[in-house]
DNA sequence: ATGGCTAGCCGCGCTAGA
């Protein structure tokens, strides 16, 4: 099965895109099973469901005006409609919406997804800083016990964290900035140290592949990107993980996000 | 040395993203 992530940075206006690209999938021998989605941008009225569904996709998720908002899509023909749905990280206090996860029935036992849209933090040092450390801490511990009640378990998202300088176009431009700083890249291997991968980087890549370029500076026609979206599996997923990839091919539509999607293989079966 | 683009808003220039 197959599992991605994509920062959409509007679904009101990538609608056109996310139905292209998982049609486009369809042609590979194995289609997206599930699509976590974030900055939706749109209250929950106005999420694009039977637009969705028509496309083969159910979904959960949660949404707010202009800001924010996160999904997760799966495929009606392969995967139930999900258990468990939590929106937010219980606990913590937040009216922005940045997490929705849910529990997926399959061959293989229940799968534990999770869509994330971490703070970007804005500057080292500012209020919007504290926060997402705040965020981060939160997360990590809420984590802690979704890993013991779901041992099959997926983080999906925009991290808005640059974990290695290797992810990093310039890294000596961007040294101690906000998404590769050392407090962020700690939050991100205390992720790790829950007992999470990060698919991407259990295979060998090209050089110099990111996930996120800046709308301005011709930044991705230079590369002049990050790689800062992320898959990051539990044990048995990781296990089960025959591939991680970076699809730069929306970034080159018309009108694209800034993000473009990551693509995890696992062999795990979805239900007959 | 800085900003350079994009989306959304109730806007007719701003906030925020990363």
């Amino acid at each position: 099965m197959k599992l991605a992530t994509w920062n959409v940075n509007s679904l009101k206006v990538r609608l056109p895109h996310v139905l292209d690209w998982l049609l486009a999938q369809e042609d590979s021998d194995q289609p997206i099973d599930l699509l976590c989605l974030q900055e939706l941008k749109l209250p929950d009225d106005k999420y694009p469901l039977a637009e969705l569904e028509s496309a083969g996709f159910h979904s959960i998720y949660t949404g707010q005006k202009t800001y924010n908002g996160v999904a997760i899509l799966a495929r009606t023909t392969s995967l139930p409609t999900p258990t468990d749905v939590v929106r937010n990280i219980p606990g913590f206090e937040d009216t922005q919406q940045r997490v929705v996860a849910g529990t997926y029935a399959t061959a293989g036992g229940p799968l534990r997804v999770i869509s994330a849209y971490f703070p970007n933090g804005q500057a080292v040092g500012s209020d919007k800083f504290a926060y997402k450390l705040r965020w981060l801490e939160a997360l990590t511990a809420w984590l802690r016990d979704e890993l013991a009640r779901y041992p099959q378990l997926a983080l999906l998202g925009d991290y808005n964290i640059a974990p290695e300088d290797r992810d990093v176009h310039d890294p000596a431009k961007w040294e101690g900035e906000n998404l590769v700083s050392p407090e962020e890249r700690a939050a991100f291997r205390a992720l790790e140290g829950l007992g999470l991968t990060d698919a991407f980087r259990q295979f060998e890549q090209p050089p110099k592949l990111y996930s996120w370029w800046d709308y301005r500076m011709l930044a991705f026609r230079r590369n002049a990107g990050l790689r800062i979206d992320h898959i990051l599996l539990s044990d048995p997923l990781a296990k089960a993980c025959t591939a991680c990839t970076i699809d730069k091919v929306p970034r080159t539509w018309e009108q694209p996000s800034d993000h473009t999607p990551v693509v995890a293989t696992l062999s795990l079966n979805p239900l007959p």
